[in-house]
DNA sequence: TCTTACCGTAAGTCATGTCTTACGCTGAGT
DNA sequence: ACTCAGCGTAAGACATGACTTACGGTAAGA
C-alpha cells in the first residue's frame, strides 16, 4: 500500500523472481511455484507480501487463485523513486550555489 | 554497484532516512548520527551498506568522512524500475492480444 | 457423496541483519 | 610528544524473516 512496503517487497531475491514472473504473465500459485526454487507455501507467503504492498492482484477462477502484477502499485514506488531523484536535484544545485557563494 | 543491492539498502528505514539527510546536504558521519536514531558506530556500518552499493561517495575531509550521494546510483535503480515498468506494459499488452485471439 | 486438485495458514527451524559496547587507528592542535 | 576529536571494525545480543512440513478448507468432477 506503501512505497515503504514495496521496497521491501522487492528487496527479497525470490520475491523479484516472483514479480517477474507475474510481470511475463499471470498465473496460479501452484504454476509459479514450478519455475522457483521455493516450496508452494512458500511462494503463498510471498505473493501475500506482494499483495499487501500493493503490489498485485487476486482473483479467483474455481480453487485456483490467479495472481497478477498491479501496475498503480508498480507506478506508486517510481513516483517515489522520482521525487527522491528531486531531492538530490535540488540539494545537488543547493550546494553548487551555495559553493558559488561563499568561492570556497 | 547493482541495482539489487541498492534496492536492498534503502528497504532499511534507517537506511532510507540515512539517505534522505544525504539528499539534503552531505555530511561526516556525527553529524549525521545526531539526526538518526541509533549509534554513530550503526551509522558507519549503513554508510558502509549504502557505499558498497553505489548509492554514497566518500571524501576524506582531516579525520572527517564526508559523505555524499552518488547520483549514479539512484539513476541506476531508477533504470532498473523502468525496464520492469516496460516489461509490465509489454506482458499487459500480450494478454490483451491474446485475449483477442482466443476471444475468451 | 467421495475424491482430488489447489491453496492458505500454523508451527517450528535456521540464517541473516541490525543494534550495542569496546577497541584501535589516524590526523589536527597545543 | 600528548591529547583529543572523528571514524571504522570486531564481537556479541537480539529480533526478524525466509523456509520447511503438516494440516484444514473449498470447489470441481465422477
Amino acid at each position: 500500500m506503501s512505497y515503504a512496503e514495496s521496497i521491501v517487497a522487492l528487496a527479497d531475491p525470490t520475491r523479484r523472481q516472483l514479480f517477474e514472473l507475474l510481470a511475463a504473465h499471470p498465473g496460479p500459485v501452484g504454476a509459479l511455484a514450478e519455475h522457483l526454487p521455493v516450496s508452494r507455501p512458500a511462494v503463498s507467503q510471498h505473493l501475500k507480501v506482494l499483495s499487501e504492498a500493493g503490489l498485485v492482484t487476486v482473483r479467483a477462477e474455481g480453487t485456483r487463485r490467479i495472481y497478477a502484477v498491479r501496475r498503480e502499485g508498480l507506478a506508486e514506488l517510481r513516483a517515489w523513486i522520482d521525487g527522491f531523484w528531486d531531492d538530490v536535484l535540488a540539494g545537488f544545485e543547493a550546494e553548487v550555489l551555495a559553493r558559488k557563494g561563499n568561492d570556497t
